[in-house]
DNA sequence: CGAGGATGTTAACGGCGGCTCACGCCACTC
DNA sequence: GAGTGGCGTGAGCCGCCGTTAACATCCTCG
């Protein structure tokens, strides 16, 4: 081919390949050679975009993390929690049926980032977390912080069991997880 | 110590231990020396108890896959579907928060398995699901197969994060999961 | 008490995989 | 058209890791 469209950006190219490989064997159980085949570029040509293979789950992290707390924080603050909470579920719906690998990625392969990038994910994903909480909370007063966290924790893990699922149609899918959560969550007040 | 009471079986440790490492760092983000140290012997002397170290992952999963299957099938068959539904939430919720590193590894590494141990192991899981699935189709007649499994899907995620929550007493975070995959899977009759 | 088997140890091999290096192309600009 | 810089390749180094081998120890049993 002669040049037929000059790839603008190798690296998202290299990102979306590696989130897939990941997912589905583990950080560490994919090779350079690997997922410079998927991209039709073999082995150490990936340095010529990243400085190592860790550098490339570092970015697809940080980037996860940052987009779901922006997102999250785009979505709250209205005047009733309510309908607050139902856009964070929907928002993080649809993240997950729309970029599986990177849900799976992210809840997988954490620990084999180094210290500070791994800090650095966990404060988001921390952040992420009491955004949720504090909507909880506000919902429904009196409810403990410490009930509230462990509520959201069980609504990610249900809506990002997505990947493991004989998927339905995608309308139907969002439907039935946000119904689900929406249904656990209101479980939370005891 | 002068043999004060000789390890009646070492095997067992060095699951637990590989279970606890595998959870935290993935199968191949461990290393035999790794499992090897946890359990107070160093390196090769895993070899004088598994075949290498695929074998200490295959003999886990096959034992986790087949626990659940067993204990699934023994809790339905009543005569309601709702009281049967009840004690299978029971069962996984008692099961994820007993062995929160096994979960982690089967959700995980199952791909890191060798062709034949894999398939039995997705044969039992794939069991377990349709023990669930028919509990909720009986319950709701006229519901879809594929609605449900994924259905059950999304219970299990929601149960088995478990993990990852900052925990709550054991009693309290088995009430709340029980009560919140409760009301995820009672909405799922459209 | 001496043979044997279960359980460990250290040393070493062999392959794999991440990373570096030296080099080849183009495309674009003075 | 010669220089420059982005992008890719193939060869090779080096360290890690799973596995094997050769050798110790100790308990058990005839």
């Amino acid at each position: 081919m002669a040049t037929p469209t000059r790839e603008p950006n190798r690296r998202e190219q290299i990102l979306a390949a590696a989130a897939a490989k990941f997912a589905r064997y583990g950080f560490h159980g994919v090779g350079i050679d690997d997922i410079g085949a998927a991209v039709g570029i073999s082995g150490p040509a990936l340095y010529r975009h990243f400085r190592g293979k860790e550098a490339v789950l570092a970015e697809m992290l940080t980037g996860i993390s940052d987009t779901l707390l922006a997102g999250g924080r785009e979505r709250v603050g209205g005047e009733d929690p309510a309908a607050d909470l139902d856009r964070l579920v929907a928002w993080h719906v649809g993240f997950a049926l729309g970029n599986p690998d990177l849900i799976t990625v992210q809840a997988r392969d954490l620990d084999s980032l180094g210290s500070p990038d791994r800090n650095r994910v966990r404060e988001r994903q921390r952040a992420y977390v009491e955004v949720w909480v504090d909507v909880l909370c506000r919902l429904h007063p009196g409810l403990a912080r410490s009930t509230a966290r462990a509520a959201a924790h069980a609504a990610f893990g249900l809506i990002n069991s997505t990947p493991h699922s004989t998927r339905l149609s995608s309308g139907a899918m969002t439907d039935l997880l946000h119904r689900m959560a929406r249904a656990a969550l209101a479980e939370v007040t005891g």
